[in-house]
This record gives structure tokens, C-alpha cells and sequence, in this order.
RNA sequence: GCCUCUGUGGCGGAAUUGGUAGACGCGACGGAUUCAAAAUCCGUUUCUGGCAACAGAGUGCCGGUUCGAGUCCGGCCAGGGGCACCA
């Protein structure tokens, strides 16, 4: 009597089953002898509260690669915490007035209850959250051995000020140029703040992230882009008129009436080509000017009103003012140009001062264009012609031979700028140097559910570490939020401190960690939270699974502190690099849903009648759109708790694997969820028709061939799909050995031992994609222990392999028939073969053959004529 | 604006290094089972023409390299991710 498989009973029990064996727990490196380790871990979750698809979708694959690799004899490492600390805690705090504290711990407890059910096998053992003072305690001495390694300094940089909230911004509460809350158009604002010199190790990030091999290739070329190495010149330019009203400097300042103004460039060959020079608003020489001159202050004041990210920046209109000031060419003293402020020069770039060289830059040559200023072309595109190349409003950017360009005329672009270097080393006004795009790693926030800054400032010894044995700092508990701007800093008692040098009042620092510092060492820590040796065994993380949002920002940040890590003593791992192995998976989306009014509608709220969607509750027509990320502004998204309450976790599981290839993205659909529970029930038959026959030895008769080879070849091809993170063409192969075992099931009475054994293997083959029912099946079949603690099957190459194989005929590369041959038949008998086949014969009669192409094993093509 | 990736049937996608385009799934259609339905099982399903055998076209668009291109090269178009204070 056939049964049906029910994941309500099954699941819990298994998982049970499980906690109880501790079968997950890891294993200490000494009591694993002779294993090999795998460190497996996903991207840590933020606990918003409630858990969406994508997180199934990215811990389902980190699971099948634990699952997998500890099958395979690994000691796997497989831990989970919480990235707790941001900003979604605050606006809670703001809105509904919890404790960001209690608010993200009844979260976390919400979404680790989710997480359970479906079935990971997580160590949460080594759970812990960012926001515990024992976590954040150890990132503060962290931070102060930085510090003490000089790799920590604070500077001005700037913020985007909200001047009516008196607040800082992050760049998603600017919302058009204006604070989100207030509305008011924000500013740009200086502050004093931390920052880690992630630059230190600009060149090592740069060279070794090419050499990351298990990393996707695009991510490792946006690192390299990122951190942006140029080779270029600094280049001096005196000054050849300056206003009057520029006062001398005192000694040893710099003197802006006379001191010669530096520019970066990477292309120095078209120097001659230049038609003025610009200055960031905010250069020093911008900034003298303007506090003389209304019109120069104004423009640099309504630069400041632009948001501090770069789109902005970049998007704007490029505008500029002239600064009456004139400088020399470097090549030609008599050759003056005009030097302008403009808005599209980064202060935080280079010299914050560039060369405007219109022909060969888009930028420049908008500028240009827009003031009028002169446009001469020096480079020659590849097959121009120097008397009737021009430049309109078009710039030309890339190599050609220079022209207009006296002593560099006729050289390469190459060439030119070796030669201009030179050129400008002789005369003393340049030299070569390298630049690179990263900048240092801004860690300050004024906020107060991050990690606070160690630190306590006093008026006579400045700035003073918080002796380790005062740590952890911890926040106070004790805070408002009703009224914008950093509780931390109008806290009542909390700042002030007595110095721990001198005994004097002091003030305590109320900046705290960007959360980007939190998760850039968090692997370590679950490595070991103690124990160095356990850390130097574990890391590098072989494999880290997650979102190609962090492709920059994070993964950069991560490898930066491995390394500073290291440079302190507190990881013993040479390399620096602590992702040996990533992959980036895409996005859970599904199609959206609008009211005929304009409202955005849940799935659930929908339904399909004759073809056209309509409301459940009245009925009223719908319109769907565009099939975009889940997120909950759009409403589509789909509750993985219903879903598993419904389907159980491994169908939830097997759907986000299934359809899509894992790094990209994968729509949910209602209908595919279904398949999948189909397919699981289908899948138990198979093992359900087995389970109450006599297990015996698999035969030798071509029906039990037929059936083991079809289960040794499936087994090697899923292996195989596993360790290439194609987990849909597993699933796929999972199918079509579901097929033919159920084709077996009217062989012959002498296959079933075959058809055991094929059962068997396909249990061990689905433990990483659908851990409980492989469990069930394991038991209906009589397997011995825990599915999950089986080792992976054993394949019999011989199984695997055919001695015929099919090959295409191709006429003039069409394809015309198919021929099946010996493995490894010599070429000529394939030929002829091929040439016999009547239907080639019939293409290739009463014309000559020219030329026959044979590929062994894949393909022969006749060519005639 | 800059960096980067993606584009294949009605839909999600498969296709080792340039070698039989459409595996597998969803949907649709037809059939079996059933008093009926659900569930299940079997079959068909890229498009166009044809009763059929078969012929032609076809991997976003245009062009190129090659005996052979989804795959390589050049140019476009569309969509996604990132751009340093979202995580």
C-alpha cells in the first residue's frame, strides 16, 4: 500500500533527531585526524525580523556545500550569528519607541525560530551578535591595537548635514538633495572623524584579489577598479598671476600668491592640449579666493548643498567659476591659462586639481564648451587624418598618435606620456608617480546602536585609549530618541569620564563604528572565539556564500582587516585573504502585483481566473507588473514561513535551487513551488515501492546495467554539479534519476537489487537538497544511522562510462544525420561511416567533397562544393 | 555619469575548451484511470509551411572571424548590481 510522505510529522522529527546526536556540532580540529577541514559560511543575516526568500535561497546553498563536504570526510565548520548594529534598530526606536537593544534581540529570536525549521546544519553553538558587549568589547581592543599599529588617525572629512534635524545623514536618507525627515536641502559639513588606512595596503589588495581564483572573475576585476592603481605625473605649475588680495602666508605655510599649483594626471601626453586648470571647491586656493571674492564663496557654498556620494556628484551639470588666478605652462613659460573652480574635481582624488585637456575628456570638454574656453585635439584616432580630425562634442579618449603637441609630435600615446615625464623631471616642474582611487576607510558614525569608539578625549593629553581592562565601552542603556542627532552625545552622565592618564575630566568619544567593522572580521571570531590555534586551523573560510551587492565595499573591508588583523598578531594566516573561496548568488524576485487604484497587492491577495489576475476579496481586476526583487515597499513578497507550513522546508528549499542557476536571480512562482512538492512526494515513491521488497546484491543483467548505470552516472554528474555551484543541474539530474528509477520499478524481478542500490545513492545524493525527506527515505530503505552522517556514494568509474558513442554528421555545417561509434574509433572508419550514412550521401551527391572535419567523439563535418 | 554583469521556446533555464541549440522543470494541449472529481500515470509541445515525409528560419540587434558561433571579436539596444554613511 502505496503512502504518502508528510513533512509536518517528518520534518520536526528529523530535526530533532538531529539536536539530539548533535550531528552538526563541529569538531575539534585534534579529535578529526587525518580529515581535511572545510570552512563553510554564509553572509551573516541582519535580523530585520522577520526571514525573507532570499535568505532560504542563500543559506540553502551555503547548506548543500556543508552538507556536501561533510560527506566527502570534511571537517566542516558551519557557524551563524547576527549582524545586528545599523540603522533600521534607530528608526524603530524613532518610530514606535522600543529600545533599539530589545527591538533587534526579540528579532533575532523571531528569525532564528524561522531558521530552525528549515533544516540547516548549523553549529549554533558559536552563535553570537554583533551587538553583544563580549563581541563588540573584542572588536574595541581590536580597534586600539590598530591604533597602536598606527593603521587608525582622525582627520576632517565630510558629511551630509541635515541643517534643520542638526543631524547626520546616510546617503539613503537623502532623498533628492533633501534630509528624509525634514525636508530640508542638505549640506555638506566638515567633521573631525576615525579613520583606518585601508590605503597601507592599497597595492597588496590590488594584487592578490587577481590571483583569487575560486572568486567570480567580476568581482575581482570591480575590486581592482575599486582600488583604481593609475601610473600618471604630478605636475607643478607656477603661477604667473595671482590677486593682490592674497595675503603672503606666515613661515613654513603655503603661500597661495606663489606657490605653484599640483595636478595628478595619467595622461601627460596631452599636456599641449590643455586650455586651463580646475580646482575642487574645497582645494585651499579655492577657499583663500573665496574669502574675498561673493561670487567664488557662493559657488563653493552651492557646491556644498550637493550630497557627498559620488552619483550626485558625477550626475550634476559641470559648472565652474574663474578664479583670476593664471598659471604658466609647464613646456613654455609664456603659455598662460586660466585656472577655475569647478564641481566635478574631487578633493578626495589626486590633488584635488586637474588640467582641463577638452579634446581627450569628456569632462573637460563640457566644461569647455560651456565657457568657451579654447579645444585643441592632440590626439590622432587610428586612421584619422591631422587636417581634418576636429573635435565637436565628442571627446576622444582613447590611443592614437599625438599631433599639435611640438616635441612629442608623432609619438604614441604610450610614448608620449614616457617622453613627457621625462621632459617635465628635466625641467623640475613633474614627476612620475603611481595613484590609486581607494581612499581611506571613513569609520566615524554619529549614531547610537553601533560599536562605540574606544577612546576618551582630554584637553591635556588628547586623544587616550580606554585601558583594556575598561573594556568593553559599553552603550548605555539608558537613551532617547526623540529628537534627532546622536543620543549618545546628549546623554546626560555617559560622555563623561575622568582621563585614564591624567585623572582630569575628560570627555568620552561618542562616535561609533560604521557596522561595515562588525562584519569585517566576524568569520574570525567564529573560527575561534578564544583559541588562536583553532583560527589558524579554520581560516581562510573556503567557501563564503552571499549577495553580489557586497562585491565591493564589504569583501574589500574584509580582506583590509584580515590583513590588519594579522599585522597585530591576532590571526596567523599569511596570505591576508580570508575568503579562499566566494560565491555570489542572485536575487528571489516575483511578479508584481497593482489595484485598478493604484496599490501594490501580496500574491496572496491575488488570483488567476480565465488567464487575467483579480483581487480574491471583491473580485476587482488586477494588474500585474513587472517582476522585480521581494522587497516589502512592493509587496511581493512570499512568507517562507507559510510556504513551509504548507510544503514543508524542503520543498521551499529544492524550489529556491531549482530553477535558476545560483548566481542569478530566481523569480518565485506559485506554480513551481507546487512542482516541487510534486516532485517530492514522486521522489518518496520510488524508495516507498522499495522498502518492503528483500534487499539484495545489484546484478549483472542488462536490466540492472541499465539501472545502475543510469545511478553511478547521476551520482558523478550531481557530485560534479555540487563542487561547480550548479545545484539546478543537479536538481535536474536528481530528476532524471527519479525517472529512471520509477521506469525501473516494471523491470524484471532481478533488477531489484539494482534498483536498491540506485535508491540508496539517490538518498546520499538528496541529503544536501532536501536533508528530511532524504532522512525518511533513508529509513523506508533500511539505511543504517542518519542519512546526514552518511559518506557520499561511491561511484564505479566503469559505471559511469559507454564504449559507443553518437556523434553529428554535419554537411557544410548543417547537420544532417547521426552516426553511433566505437569509443575511440580511429578517424578514418568514423569518416567513412559518416560519408555511408544515406541521408549524408543524398547531400553530398554530385559534389566534391573538399574537406572532412572529424572531432572525435563530438562531431564530422563534410565540406563540398 | 563611472565600474560591472546579464539577454536562448508561452515561462525559469540546459548546452565540457568554438562542435547535434532547447536537457530538466513550469505551463498548455491530448490520452489513461475514475460514476465524477482530486491525486497519479503516459504522450505532444521553438517558430513558419506541409496531412505527412520533409524543408526553411532561429540564442536581444547589426557586422566580423571560422569547416563550424548561444559560446570568440567590434559596434549598438534593453535590464540588473555597485558607486565609499543601507546592509
Amino acid at each position: 500500500m502505496a503512502t504518502r510522505y508528510d513533512p509536518q510529522t517528518a520534518e520536526p522529527k528529523w530535526r530533532e533527531a538531529w539536536d539530539e546526536a548533535q550531528l552538526f556540532r563541529t569538531k575539534s580540529p585534534k579529535d578529526a585526524p587525518g580529515a581535511p577541514k572545510a570552512y563553510v559560511l554564509e553572509m551573516f543575516p541582519y535580523p530585520s525580523g522577520r526571514l525573507h526568500m532570499g535568505h532560504v535561497r542563500n543559506y540553502a546553498m551555503g547548506d548543500v556545500v556543508a552538507r556536501h563536504k561533510r560527506a566527502k570526510g570534511f571537517n566542516v565548520l558551519h557557524p551563524m550569528g547576527w549582524d545586528a548594529f545599523g540603522m533600521p534598530a534607530e528608526n524603530a526606536a524613532m518610530e514606535r519607541g522600543v529600545h533599539p537593544g530589545s527591538w533587534t534581540y526579540q528579532n533575532i529570536a523571531a528569525m532564528k525560530a524561522q531558521f530552525l525549521k528549515l533544516g540547516l546544519s548549523l553549529d549554533w553553538s558559536r552563535e553570537f551578535a554583533t551587538c553583544d558587549p563580549e563581541y563588540y568589547g573584542a572588536q574595541q581592543a581590536l580597534f586600539l591595537k590598530l591604533m597602536d599599529k598606527g593603521l587608525v588617525y582622525r582627520k576632517a572629512s565630510k558629511v551630509n548635514w541635515d541643517p534643520v534635524d542638526n543631524t547626520v545623514l546616510a546617503n539613503e536618507q537623502v532623498i533628492d538633495g533633501k534630509g528624509w525627515r525634514s525636508g530640508a536641502p542638505v549640506e555638506q559639513r566638515e567633521l573631525t572623524q576615525w579613520f583606518f588606512r585601508i590605503t597601507q595596503y592599497a597595492e597588496d589588495l590590488l594584487e592578490r584579489v587577481q590571483k583569487l581564483e575560486r572568486w567570480p572573475e567580476k568581482v575581482r576585476i570591480m575590486q581592482a577598479n575599486w582600488i583604481g592603481r593609475s601610473q600618471g605625473a604630478l605636475i607643478w605649475w607656477p603661477i604667473a598671476e595671482a590677486p593682490d588680495f592674497l595675503p603672503p602666508s606666515p613661515e613654513g605655510e603655503p603661500n597661495h600668491a606663489t606657490d605653484p599649483i599640483e595636478v595628478y594626471t595619467t595622461r601627460p601626453d596631452t599636456l599641449f592640449g590643455a586650455s586651463f586648470l580646475a580646482l575642487a571647491p574645497d582645494h585651499p586656493l579655492t577657499k583663500a579666493i573665496a574669502g574675498h571674492r561673493p561670487d567664488v564663496a557662493a559657488f563653493v557654498k552651492e557646491c556644498s548643498t550637493m550630497g557627498t556620494s559620488e552619483v550626485e556628484i558625477e550626475k550634476a551639470e559641470k559648472k565652474g567659476v574663474d578664479l583670476g588666478v593664471s598659471v604658466r605652462h609647464p613646456f613654455d613659460p609664456d603659455w598662460i591659462l586660466p585656472v577655475w573652480t569647478a564641481n566635478f574635481v574631487l578633493s578626495s582624488y589626486g590633488t584635488g586639481a586637474i588640467f582641463g585637456s577638452p579634446a581627450g575628456d569628456q569632462r573637460d570638454l563640457d566644461f569647455a564648451r560651456k565657457y568657451d574656453l579654447p579645444v585643441t585635439p592632440v590626439v590622432l584616432p587610428p586612421g584619422a587624418e591631422a587636417a581634418t580630425h576636429s573635435i565637436d562634442d565628442e571627446a576622444y579618449t582613447g590611443p592614437g598618435q599625438i599631433y599639435n603637441s611640438r616635441f612629442l609630435d608623432g609619438l604614441s600615446t604610450q610614448d608620449a606620456i614616457t617622453s613627457a615625464i621625462e621632459e617635465l623631471v628635466k625641467l623640475g616642474r613633474g614627476k612620475a608617480t603611481t595613484q590609486y582611487r581607494l581612499r581611506d576607510w571613513g569609520v566615524s558614525r554619529q549614531r547610537y546602536w553601533g560599536c562605540p569608539i574606544p577612546v576618551i578625549h582630554c584637553e591635556s593629553c588628547g586623544v587616550v585609549a580606554v585601558p583594556e581592562d575598561q573594556l568593553p565601552v559599553q552603550l548605555p542603556d539608558d537613551v532617547t530618541f526623540d529628537k534627532p542627532g546622536n543620543p549618545l552625545d546628549r546623554h546626560p552622565t555617559w560622555k563623561h569620564v575622568d582621563c585614564p592618564k591624567c585623572g582630569k575630566p575628560a570627555r568620552r568619544e561618542t562616535d561609533t563604528l560604521d557596522t561595515f567593522v562588525d562584519s569585517s572580521w566576524y568569520y574570525a571570531r567564529f573560527a575561534s572565539p578564544e583559541d588562536m590555534g583553532e583560527r589558524a586551523y579554520w581560516l581562510p573560510v573556503d567557501q563564503y556564500v552571499g549577495g553580489i551587492e557586497h562585491a565591493v565595499l564589504h569583501l574589500l573591508y574584509s580582506r583590509f582587516f584580515a590583513r590588519a588583523m594579522r599585522d597585530v598578531g591576532e590571526l596567523d594566516l599569511p596570505s591576508g585573504e580570508p575568503f579562499a573561496g566566494l560565491f555570489t548568488q542572485g536575487m528571489v524576485t516575483h511578479e508584481t502585483y497593482k489595484s485598478a487604484s493604484g496599490q501594490w497587492l501580496q500574491p496572496s491577495e491575488v488570483e488567476q481566473v480565465d488567464g487575467s489576475w483579480a483581487e480574491i476579496s471583491t473580485g476587482a481586476p488586477v494588474k500585474p507588473g513587472p517582476i522585480e526583487k521581494m522587497s516589502k515597499s512592493k509587496k511581493n513578497t512570499v512568507d517562507p514561513d507559510a510556504i513551509i507550513a504548507q510544503f514543508g522546508a524542503d520543498v521551499a528549499r529544492w524550489f529556491v535551487l531549482s530553477d535558476s542557476p545560483p548566481e542569478r536571480d530566481v523569480e518565485w512562482t506559485q506554480a513551481g513551488v507546487e512542482g516541487a512538492a510534486r516532485f517530492a512526494q514522486r521522489l518518496w515513491s520510488v524508495f516507498d515501492a522499495l522498502g518492503d521488497l528483500p534487499e539484495t546484491a545489484p546484478g549483472h543483467d542488462a536490466e540492472s546495467m541499465v539501472v545502475r548505470k543510469a545511478s553511478h552516472k547521476a551520482a558523478a554528474s550531481i557530485d560534479k554539479a555540487i563542487e561547480e555551484f550548479r545545484f539546478n543541474s543537479g536538481v535536474a539530474t536528481i530528476h532524471e534519476w527519479v525517472t529512471a528509477l520509477k521506469k525501473a520499478e516494471s523491470a524484471p524481478e532481478s533488477a531489484i537489487g539494482a534498483r536498491f542500490e540506485g535508491a540508496s545513492m539517490l538518498a546520499r545524493c538528496l541529503t544536501p537538497f532536501m536533508p528530511h525527506l532524504a532522512e525518511s527515505c533513508w529509513e523506508r530503505i533500511g539505511g543504517e544511522g542518519f542519512v546526514s552522517a552518511a559518506p557520499w556514494p561511491v561511484i564505479d568509474k566503469v559505471l559511469t562510462e559507454d564504449d559507443t558513442v553518437t556523434m553529428a554528421v554535419q554537411v557544410n555545417g548543417k547537420r544532417r544525420a547521426e552516426i553511433t561509434v566505437l569509443k575511440g574509433e580511429a578517424n578514418d572508419v568514423v569518416e567513412a561511416a559518416a560519408l555511408a550514412e544515406p541521408d549524408v550521401a543524398s547531400y553530398i551527391a554530385g559534389k566534391s567533397v573538399k574537406k572532412t572535419i572529424v572531432v572525435p567523439g563530438r562531431i564530422v563535418n563534410i565540406v563540398v562544393a
